[in-house]
DNA sequence: TTGATTAGTTAGCAG
DNA sequence: CTGCTAACTAATCAA
Protein backbone atom coordinates (compact mmCIF):
# COMPACT_ATOMS: atom_id res chain seq x y z
CA UNK A 1 0.00 0.00 0.00
CA UNK A 2 2.62 2.46 0.68
CA UNK A 3 4.43 1.62 -2.20
CA UNK A 4 2.29 3.32 -4.11
CA UNK A 5 3.24 6.93 -2.63
CA UNK A 6 4.98 7.65 -5.62
CA UNK A 7 1.94 6.34 -7.63
CA UNK A 8 0.35 7.25 -10.84
CA UNK A 9 -2.56 4.87 -10.50
CA UNK A 10 -1.64 2.08 -13.15
CA UNK A 11 -4.42 4.42 -15.61
CA UNK A 12 -2.80 7.20 -17.84
CA UNK A 13 1.10 6.15 -16.73
CA UNK A 14 0.91 2.28 -17.58
CA UNK A 15 -1.93 2.03 -20.19
CA UNK A 16 0.77 2.88 -22.92
CA UNK A 17 2.93 -0.07 -21.56
CA UNK A 18 1.65 -2.65 -25.01
CA UNK A 19 3.22 -0.60 -27.61
CA UNK A 20 5.45 -4.50 -28.47
CA UNK A 21 2.59 -6.01 -29.84
CA UNK A 22 0.51 -5.08 -33.13
CA UNK A 23 -2.45 -6.80 -31.76
CA UNK A 24 -2.59 -4.79 -28.97
CA UNK A 25 -4.04 -1.81 -29.07
CA UNK A 26 -3.66 -0.36 -25.30
CA UNK A 27 -6.71 -1.39 -24.00
CA UNK A 28 -8.71 0.58 -21.68
CA UNK A 29 -9.02 0.12 -18.17
CA UNK A 30 -13.20 0.06 -18.83
CA UNK A 31 -12.49 -2.64 -21.76
CA UNK A 32 -10.01 -4.26 -19.86
CA UNK A 33 -12.43 -4.77 -16.88
CA UNK A 34 -15.14 -5.54 -19.06
CA UNK A 35 -13.96 -8.39 -21.07
CA UNK A 36 -14.74 -11.69 -20.37
CA UNK A 37 -12.03 -14.27 -19.86
CA UNK A 38 -12.38 -15.56 -23.09
CA UNK A 39 -11.69 -12.29 -24.92
CA UNK A 40 -8.70 -11.75 -22.15
CA UNK A 41 -7.01 -14.84 -23.91
CA UNK A 42 -6.86 -13.93 -26.80
CA UNK A 43 -5.54 -10.80 -26.19
CA UNK A 44 -3.00 -12.09 -24.13
CA UNK A 45 -1.29 -14.20 -27.34
CA UNK A 46 2.27 -13.08 -28.11
CA UNK A 47 2.70 -11.28 -24.78
CA UNK A 48 5.58 -11.83 -22.03
CA UNK A 49 4.71 -14.25 -19.09
CA UNK A 50 5.58 -11.33 -17.31
CA UNK A 51 3.60 -8.86 -18.97
CA UNK A 52 0.29 -11.25 -18.62
CA UNK A 53 1.02 -11.10 -15.04
CA UNK A 54 0.75 -7.27 -15.43
CA UNK A 55 -1.96 -7.49 -17.44
CA UNK A 56 -4.01 -9.80 -15.39
CA UNK A 57 -3.12 -8.12 -12.43
CA UNK A 58 -3.95 -4.53 -13.67
CA UNK A 59 -7.44 -6.44 -14.39
CA UNK A 60 -7.99 -7.94 -10.78
CA UNK A 61 -7.03 -4.19 -9.24
CA UNK A 62 -9.72 -2.69 -11.96
CA UNK A 63 -12.06 -5.30 -10.81
CA UNK A 64 -11.14 -4.67 -7.41
CA UNK A 65 -11.60 -0.95 -7.63
CA UNK A 66 -15.94 -1.77 -8.90
CA UNK A 67 -16.05 -4.18 -5.99
CA UNK A 68 -14.89 -1.52 -3.73
CA UNK A 69 -17.52 1.09 -4.24
CA UNK A 70 -20.08 -1.58 -4.57
CA UNK A 71 -19.69 -2.35 -1.35
CA UNK A 72 -20.07 1.66 -0.12
CA UNK A 73 -22.87 1.86 -2.08
CA UNK A 74 -24.65 -1.45 -0.12
CA UNK A 75 -23.28 0.16 2.93
CA UNK A 76 -24.71 3.36 2.00
CA UNK A 77 -27.74 1.96 1.09
CA UNK A 78 -28.52 0.22 4.15
CA UNK A 79 -28.57 2.15 6.58
CA UNK A 80 -30.93 4.07 4.72
CA UNK A 81 -33.00 1.46 4.56
CA UNK A 82 -32.58 0.84 8.04
CA UNK A 83 -33.60 4.69 8.74
CA UNK A 84 -36.15 4.48 6.69
CA UNK A 85 -37.49 1.48 8.55
CA UNK A 86 -37.30 3.33 11.94
CA UNK A 87 -39.46 6.36 10.89
CA UNK A 88 -41.70 4.18 9.32
CA UNK A 89 -42.24 2.05 13.02
CA UNK A 90 -42.28 5.51 14.78
CA UNK A 91 -45.35 6.27 12.81
CA UNK A 92 -46.58 3.56 13.74
CA UNK A 93 -46.06 3.97 17.04
CA UNK A 94 -47.83 7.61 17.03
CA UNK A 95 -50.83 5.85 15.29
CA UNK A 96 -51.26 3.25 18.19
CA UNK A 97 -50.77 5.53 20.65
CA UNK A 98 -53.37 8.04 19.58
CA UNK A 99 -56.01 4.92 18.93
CA UNK A 100 -55.29 3.87 22.54
CA UNK A 101 -56.06 7.28 23.75
CA UNK A 102 -58.96 7.82 21.93
CA UNK A 103 -60.04 4.26 22.87
CA UNK A 104 -59.59 5.13 26.56
CA UNK A 105 -61.31 7.87 26.28
CA UNK A 106 -64.16 6.39 24.81
CA UNK A 107 -63.80 3.22 27.49
CA UNK A 108 -63.74 5.77 30.09
CA UNK A 109 -66.77 8.15 28.99
CA UNK A 110 -68.40 4.46 28.74
CA UNK A 111 -67.39 3.19 32.21
CA UNK A 112 -69.00 6.29 33.55
CA UNK A 113 -72.46 5.96 31.37
CA UNK A 114 -72.89 2.54 32.13
CA UNK A 115 -72.63 3.41 36.18
CA UNK A 116 -74.72 6.09 35.90
CA UNK A 117 -77.37 3.97 33.82
CA UNK A 118 -76.73 1.45 36.63
CA UNK A 119 -77.41 3.94 39.59
CA UNK A 120 -80.10 4.99 37.74
CA UNK A 121 -82.12 1.92 37.17
CA UNK A 122 -81.36 1.11 41.45
CA UNK A 123 -83.37 3.78 42.38
CA UNK A 124 -86.31 3.05 39.74
CA UNK A 125 -86.25 -0.60 41.09
CA UNK A 126 -86.14 0.58 44.31
CA UNK A 127 -89.04 2.59 44.61
CA UNK A 128 -91.37 0.48 43.11
CA UNK A 129 -92.55 -3.04 44.68
CA UNK A 130 -90.98 -6.31 43.10
CA UNK A 131 -87.35 -4.78 44.59
CA UNK A 132 -86.26 -9.02 44.87
CA UNK A 133 -86.34 -9.79 41.32
CA UNK A 134 -85.16 -6.61 39.63
CA UNK A 135 -81.98 -6.93 41.77
CA UNK A 136 -81.05 -10.38 40.84
CA UNK A 137 -81.41 -9.49 37.32
CA UNK A 138 -78.97 -6.37 37.84
CA UNK A 139 -76.49 -9.32 39.80
CA UNK A 140 -77.00 -11.11 36.09
CA UNK A 141 -76.47 -8.68 34.06
CA UNK A 142 -73.22 -7.67 35.90
CA UNK A 143 -71.99 -11.34 35.74
CA UNK A 144 -71.90 -10.97 31.86
CA UNK A 145 -68.25 -9.44 32.18
CA UNK A 146 -66.01 -12.32 30.95
CA UNK A 147 -68.42 -13.39 27.57
CA UNK A 148 -69.19 -10.69 25.76
CA UNK A 149 -70.79 -12.58 23.05
CA UNK A 150 -73.51 -14.49 25.49
CA UNK A 151 -75.70 -11.33 26.93
CA UNK A 152 -78.05 -12.41 29.34
CA UNK A 153 -80.54 -11.33 26.93
CA UNK A 154 -80.72 -10.16 23.81
CA UNK A 155 -80.15 -5.76 23.78
CA UNK A 156 -81.13 -3.99 20.72
CA UNK A 157 -80.01 -0.66 20.47
CA UNK B 1 -5.26 -6.07 11.30
CA UNK B 2 -3.82 -7.60 8.92
CA UNK B 3 -0.97 -5.43 8.54
CA UNK B 4 0.28 -7.21 11.89
CA UNK B 5 -0.02 -10.53 10.98
CA UNK B 6 2.05 -10.78 7.94
CA UNK B 7 4.15 -7.49 6.89
CA UNK B 8 5.41 -4.74 9.61
CA UNK B 9 3.72 -1.76 8.51
CA UNK B 10 6.00 0.88 8.47
CA UNK B 11 7.05 -0.18 11.86
CA UNK B 12 9.80 -2.36 12.03
CA UNK B 13 10.87 -1.31 8.68
CA UNK B 14 10.87 1.80 8.31
CA UNK B 15 11.55 2.87 12.11
CA UNK B 16 15.45 2.05 11.73
CA UNK B 17 16.09 4.82 9.14
CA UNK B 18 17.36 7.24 12.17
CA UNK B 19 20.75 5.78 12.84
CA UNK B 20 23.11 9.25 11.64
CA UNK B 21 21.57 11.30 14.46
CA UNK B 22 23.16 10.46 17.94
CA UNK B 23 20.22 11.81 19.43
CA UNK B 24 17.53 9.87 17.39
CA UNK B 25 16.47 6.59 19.21
CA UNK B 26 14.70 5.71 15.79
CA UNK B 27 11.27 6.59 17.46
CA UNK B 28 8.27 3.67 17.15
CA UNK B 29 5.13 4.39 15.36
CA UNK B 30 3.15 5.16 19.08
CA UNK B 31 5.71 7.46 20.25
CA UNK B 32 5.64 9.67 16.96
CA UNK B 33 1.84 9.71 16.70
CA UNK B 34 1.61 10.25 20.15
CA UNK B 35 4.37 13.17 20.67
CA UNK B 36 2.52 16.68 20.77
CA UNK B 37 4.33 19.65 18.38
CA UNK B 38 6.71 20.84 20.67
CA UNK B 39 8.07 17.51 21.31
CA UNK B 40 8.32 16.50 17.58
CA UNK B 41 10.19 19.59 17.24
CA UNK B 42 12.86 18.89 20.12
CA UNK B 43 13.06 15.63 18.01
CA UNK B 44 13.75 17.59 14.88
CA UNK B 45 17.47 19.15 15.96
CA UNK B 46 20.02 17.74 13.98
CA UNK B 47 18.06 16.05 11.20
CA UNK B 48 18.16 16.75 7.34
CA UNK B 49 15.34 19.42 5.82
CA UNK B 50 14.55 15.77 4.02
CA UNK B 51 14.11 13.70 6.90
CA UNK B 52 12.40 16.42 8.92
CA UNK B 53 9.71 16.35 6.04
CA UNK B 54 9.36 12.74 5.77
CA UNK B 55 9.10 12.35 9.44
CA UNK B 56 6.39 14.61 9.95
CA UNK B 57 4.52 12.74 6.35
CA UNK B 58 4.92 9.68 8.99
CA UNK B 59 3.64 11.32 11.28
CA UNK B 60 0.36 12.80 9.63
CA UNK B 61 0.30 8.90 8.00
CA UNK B 62 0.12 7.15 11.52
CA UNK B 63 -2.78 10.05 12.25
CA UNK B 64 -4.59 9.36 9.45
CA UNK B 65 -4.14 5.85 10.42
CA UNK B 66 -5.89 6.51 13.36
CA UNK B 67 -8.52 9.31 11.92
CA UNK B 68 -10.08 6.20 9.86
CA UNK B 69 -10.41 3.17 12.76
CA UNK B 70 -12.19 6.10 14.90
CA UNK B 71 -14.34 6.57 11.37
CA UNK B 72 -14.49 2.99 11.07
CA UNK B 73 -16.07 2.33 14.72
CA UNK B 74 -18.14 5.11 14.65
CA UNK B 75 -19.56 4.00 11.28
CA UNK B 76 -20.28 0.46 12.68
CA UNK B 77 -21.73 2.16 16.24
CA UNK B 78 -24.15 4.05 14.43
CA UNK B 79 -25.34 0.97 12.23
CA UNK B 80 -25.26 -0.78 15.51
CA UNK B 81 -27.43 2.22 17.41
CA UNK B 82 -29.74 2.40 14.48
CA UNK B 83 -30.42 -1.26 14.88
CA UNK B 84 -31.17 -0.84 18.68
CA UNK B 85 -33.65 1.85 18.22
CA UNK B 86 -35.53 -0.61 15.35
CA UNK B 87 -36.05 -3.73 17.78
CA UNK B 88 -36.68 -1.04 20.87
CA UNK B 89 -39.48 0.66 18.58
CA UNK B 90 -40.35 -2.69 17.33
CA UNK B 91 -41.24 -3.81 20.93
CA UNK B 92 -43.14 -0.54 21.71
CA UNK B 93 -45.54 -1.47 18.69
CA UNK B 94 -45.83 -4.68 19.92
CA UNK B 95 -46.91 -3.63 23.36
CA UNK B 96 -49.25 -0.87 22.42
CA UNK B 97 -51.00 -3.62 19.57
CA UNK B 98 -51.42 -5.63 22.73
CA UNK B 99 -52.72 -2.94 25.00
CA UNK B 100 -54.80 -1.80 22.08
CA UNK B 101 -56.43 -5.49 21.10
CA UNK B 102 -57.40 -5.97 24.94
CA UNK B 103 -58.56 -2.07 25.59
CA UNK B 104 -61.27 -2.97 22.10
CA UNK B 105 -62.12 -6.52 23.88
CA UNK B 106 -63.48 -4.39 26.88
CA UNK B 107 -64.75 -1.80 25.04
CA UNK B 108 -66.79 -4.55 23.14
CA UNK B 109 -67.62 -6.45 26.38
CA UNK B 110 -68.24 -3.13 28.38
CA UNK B 111 -71.12 -1.82 25.27
CA UNK B 112 -72.69 -5.36 25.63
CA UNK B 113 -73.13 -4.71 28.82
CA UNK B 114 -74.54 -1.28 28.87
CA UNK B 115 -77.10 -2.06 25.97
CA UNK B 116 -78.39 -5.32 28.49
CA UNK B 117 -78.50 -3.06 31.06
CA UNK B 118 -79.90 -0.10 28.97
CA UNK B 119 -82.61 -2.60 27.56
CA UNK B 120 -83.88 -3.76 31.08
CA UNK B 121 -83.86 -0.70 32.20
CA UNK B 122 -86.50 0.22 29.81
CA UNK B 123 -88.56 -2.82 30.21
CA UNK B 124 -88.62 -1.60 33.97
CA UNK B 125 -89.56 1.47 33.23
CA UNK B 126 -91.97 0.84 30.60
CA UNK B 127 -94.23 -1.34 33.07
CA UNK B 128 -94.67 0.73 35.72
CA UNK B 129 -96.39 4.11 35.56
CA UNK B 130 -94.65 7.64 35.35
CA UNK B 131 -92.91 6.28 31.97
CA UNK B 132 -92.33 10.09 30.45
CA UNK B 133 -90.03 10.77 33.47
CA UNK B 134 -88.18 7.78 33.36
CA UNK B 135 -87.83 8.20 29.36
CA UNK B 136 -86.22 11.73 29.72
CA UNK B 137 -83.70 10.55 32.55
CA UNK B 138 -82.35 8.35 30.56
CA UNK B 139 -81.63 10.54 27.45
CA UNK B 140 -80.25 13.20 30.25
CA UNK B 141 -77.78 9.54 30.83
CA UNK B 142 -76.90 9.35 27.77
CA UNK B 143 -76.03 13.14 27.08
CA UNK B 144 -73.66 12.49 29.38
CA UNK B 145 -71.29 11.40 27.00
CA UNK B 146 -68.66 13.79 26.36
CA UNK B 147 -68.03 15.19 30.22
CA UNK B 148 -67.28 11.53 32.42
CA UNK B 149 -66.02 13.51 35.48
CA UNK B 150 -69.77 15.35 35.53
CA UNK B 151 -71.90 12.28 35.62
CA UNK B 152 -75.86 13.87 36.28
CA UNK B 153 -75.31 11.63 39.29
CA UNK B 154 -72.74 10.16 41.10
CA UNK B 155 -72.71 6.44 40.99
CA UNK B 156 -70.96 4.66 44.04
CA UNK B 157 -70.59 0.76 43.58
C1' DT C 1 -2.81 22.08 11.64
C1' DT C 2 -6.12 18.62 13.06
C1' DG C 3 -9.81 15.51 12.50
C1' DA C 4 -13.23 13.35 9.48
C1' DT C 5 -14.57 11.45 5.21
C1' DT C 6 -14.14 9.61 0.40
C1' DA C 7 -12.12 6.78 -3.02
C1' DG C 8 -8.59 3.64 -4.45
C1' DT C 9 -5.42 -0.21 -3.15
C1' DT C 10 -4.13 -4.49 -0.94
C1' DA C 11 -4.77 -8.64 1.79
C1' DG C 12 -7.47 -12.23 2.87
C1' DC C 13 -11.68 -14.86 3.37
C1' DA C 14 -15.67 -17.35 1.29
C1' DG C 15 -18.14 -19.54 -2.43
C1' DC D 1 -11.06 -17.24 -9.88
C1' DT D 2 -14.84 -13.93 -8.32
C1' DG D 3 -16.88 -10.96 -5.14
C1' DC D 4 -16.84 -8.77 -0.72
C1' DT D 5 -14.93 -6.49 3.12
C1' DA D 6 -11.44 -4.67 6.63
C1' DA D 7 -7.58 -1.85 7.00
C1' DC D 8 -4.46 1.43 5.06
C1' DT D 9 -3.13 5.53 2.24
C1' DA D 10 -3.69 9.86 0.00
C1' DA D 11 -6.59 13.66 -1.16
C1' DT D 12 -9.79 16.87 0.30
C1' DC D 13 -12.86 19.44 3.21
C1' DA D 14 -14.13 21.87 7.49
C1' DA D 15 -13.10 24.05 11.77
Amino acid sequence: MQGMTTHFKAGKALKVKKEAGENAPALSDDELVAMSVRELNQHLRGLTKEDVVRLKQRRRTLKNRGYAASCRIKRVTQKEELERQKTELQHEVDKLARENASMRLELDALRAKYEALQCFARTVTRGPPGKVAATSVITIVKSANHSPSSAPFSAQS
